[in-house]
DNA sequence: TCTGGGGTCCTAGGACCC
DNA sequence: TCTGGGGTCCTAGGACCC
C-alpha cells in the first residue's frame, strides 16, 4: 500500500473493505422534475426557459426551472422577483404538486419492479441497492441502464443515474452524469472520483460550513483528507463525523424502504403579511384541515402537535406540544394547534408572514384506551367528508371555522385561495 | 434581491428523577 | 442555607436537503 493510500483509506475499519465489496447502489433523480412535467404537458414551452414555483411578483421562490432557464442564471431556491429580473421573458408557472405526485408514483412502481430495496429521497430522487439482485442482472452497470431507459421511455421524462458501491458514491456519480446521463464509479477509482470535486457537493455540507471550510482554505473534497477526524467533530458535531468518512468514499448506511413517514406538515407563506387573528385562527383551521386529510390518507396519528409562526422581520418561532393520546381528527387537533397559536402570537407585536402546523411521532394506529369505549365515529365521519368533498368538490360540507374561512377567503381555480379583505383588526 | 413548502436530523438547555 | 452526578425526557432552534 502507498503512502498516499494509507492516508486516503486510514479510517476504513479492516473489516469493512470485504463488506461492502459487492456492493452495488444506484441513484436515479429526474432531470428538472416539475419544469419536465410542465413541459410535456405544454410542449409549446420546449426551448423556453421554464421556472415553477410562482408568478413573478409573488412572494416565493423557484421550485425548480429547466436547463433554459438555468443559463441565466436562475437555479432553484431563487427568489421569483430576483429570477424576474434576470429573465423577464421567462415563463412563471405556479406548478400543480398532485400532477407531480401522479408522475412520481409511475416512477417508483417502475423502481419496484428492479428491486424491493428502494428508498425515496423526494419525490424525483431514489436509491436503488441492486446487492441482493444480483442473480437476476448479468450486470449491475447494465441493470441499471435498463432502468433509466424504462424510466425516460414510459415517463416521457430525462433521468441522471449513477451507479456505485454505497450511496453517497451513487449520488455523486449522478451529479456528475447530470443532466440526462450515466456515470459509474469503478471499484478502485473512488479516490481519483472524489479528489477535485468541489466540497459543496458533499451533502451536508451547505451555506454555513461552507463559509467555515473555505476560511480554513479547503475547497474540494480531497483537501478535505487533510483534516483530522476530531478536527471536522468539534466544528460540525456528528455532522463532520460523516464529512470525514464520505469524503473518503466511505458509507455504510442501508438503503432502507421508510414505512412510516416522520412528520406531516402544511404551511403558508401569505402574500402580504397579516396581523388580524380571526384571519391567522381561520387560517389554521384551513392548515389543520389539510394536515388532517394527509394523516387520513397514510393512516396515522400524530403524538406531537406543532405549530410555526414567522414574523415580518422573517424570525421565526415554534411551540409544540406532546399529546397523551395520539390523534387524527381535524377538530381536536385544531384546539391544540389554537392553543399553541395563541401562545406565540399573544407575545408577539409583529404581524405574520407564515403560519404552519406539523404533526410528528406518527403511528399507524392508534392504541385503544383502557378507560374510553372504542369509538371510530369520528374518523368515519371524516372519511365520509373527504368522499363528498372529492366527489362534489371543496366545500361542499362546512364546519363553522371552514364557513369562516370562507367568509375570508375565495377560492380561484388557478390560484387557490385568495384574500378578500385587508387585514385591519386584531 | 428578500428570502416556498415539505421534509430529516442534530444540539443545547431545562426539568425532573434517583 | 446549601445544594452532586448521571440519566432521561421534552422543548426550541437551526442547518440542511430537494
Amino acid at each position: 500500500m502507498t503512502m498516499k493510500r494509507r492516508h486516503f483509506g486510514e479510517t476504513a475499519k479492516p473489516e469493512s473493505e470485504g463488506l461492502m465489496r459487492g456492493r452495488c447502489v444506484v441513484h436515479i433523480d429526474i432531470d428538472a422534475f416539475f419544469a419536465a412535467v410542465e413541459e410535456l404537458l405544454n410542449p409549446a414551452l420546449k426551448g423556453k426557459p421554464v421556472i415553477v414555483g410562482g408568478l413573478p411578483h409573488e412572494r416565493g421562490v423557484a421550485a425548480t426551472c429547466n436547463y433554459e432557464a438555468r443559463r441565466y442564471g436562475i437555479h432553484a431556491g431563487m427568489p421569483l422577483r430576483q429570477a424576474y429580473q434576470l429573465c423577464p421573458n421567462g415563463l412563471f408557472i405556479r406548478g400543480n404538486y398532485q400532477v407531480y405526485q401522479a408522475f412520481s408514483e409511475k416512477f417508483f412502481r417502475i423502481l419496484y419492479e428492479y428491486t424491493p430495496d428502494v428508498e425515496a429521497a423526494s419525490l424525483d430522487e431514489a436509491y436503488l441497492e441492486l446487492t441482493r439482485c444480483r442473480p437476476l442482472y448479468a450486470s449491475f452497470s447494465e441493470a441499471a441502464r435498463r432502468v433509466k431507459g424504462r424510466v425516460e421511455k414510459e415517463l416521457g421524462l430525462k433521468v441522471s443515474v449513477g451507479v456505485g458501491p454505497n450511496k453517497i458514491l451513487a449520488k455523486l456519480a449522478t451529479k456528475r452524469a447530470k443532466p440526462a446521463g450515466f456515470f459509474e464509479v469503478e471499484p478502485g477509482r473512488e479516490e481519483d472520483f472524489l479528489r477535485d470535486l468541489g466540497i459543496e457537493c458533499l451533502p451536508g455540507i451547505g451555506p454555513k460550513a461552507q463559509v467555515i471550510l473555505r476560511m480554513l482554505n479547503i475547497h474540494k473534497i480531497g483537501d478535505l483528507w487533510g483534516m483530522p477526524r476530531s478536527a471536522l467533530r468539534s466544528l460540525f458535531g456528528l455532522g463532520g463525523e460523516e464529512v470525514y468518512l464520505q469524503s473518503r468514499g466511505i458509507d455504510s448506511r442501508p438503503v432502507f424502504t421508510r414505512i412510516v413517514p416522520k412528520s406531516v406538515s402544511r404551511e403558508t407563506t401569505f402574500l402580504e403579511d397579516i396581523w388580524d387573528r380571526r384571519l391567522l385562527l381561520a387560517h389554521l383551521a384551513y392548515l389543520c384541515d389539510r394536515l388532517t386529510l394527509g394523516l387520513r390518507e397514510e393512516h396515522l396519528f400524530a403524538h406531537v402537535i406543532e405549530v410555526k409562526a414567522r414574523y415580518s422581520d422573517f424570525k421565526t418561532e415554534v411551540r409544540r406540544c406532546l399529546l397523551l393520546t395520539p390523534l387524527q381528527e381535524m377538530t381536536a387537533i385544531y384546539r391544540v394547534a389554537e392553543d399553541l397559536f395563541l401562545k406565540l402570537f399573544s407575545t408577539s407585536r409583529l404581524s405574520l408572514r407564515l403560519v404552519g402546523v406539523r404533526a410528528s411521532d406518527l403511528v399507524r394506529a392508534r392504541p385503544l384506551s383502557l378507560f374510553e369505549p372504542y369509538s371510530d365515529r369520528e374518523e368515519r365521519l371524516a372519511v365520509a367528508v373527504d368522499r363528498v368533498r372529492e366527489k362534489y368538490g371543496f366545500g361542499s360540507l362546512l364546519t363553522v371555522r371552514e364557513r369562516m374561512l370562507d367568509a375570508i377567503y375565495e377560492f380561484e381555480p388557478r390560484r387557490g385561495f385568495v384574500l378578500k379583505t385587508a387585514s385591519l383588526t386584531r
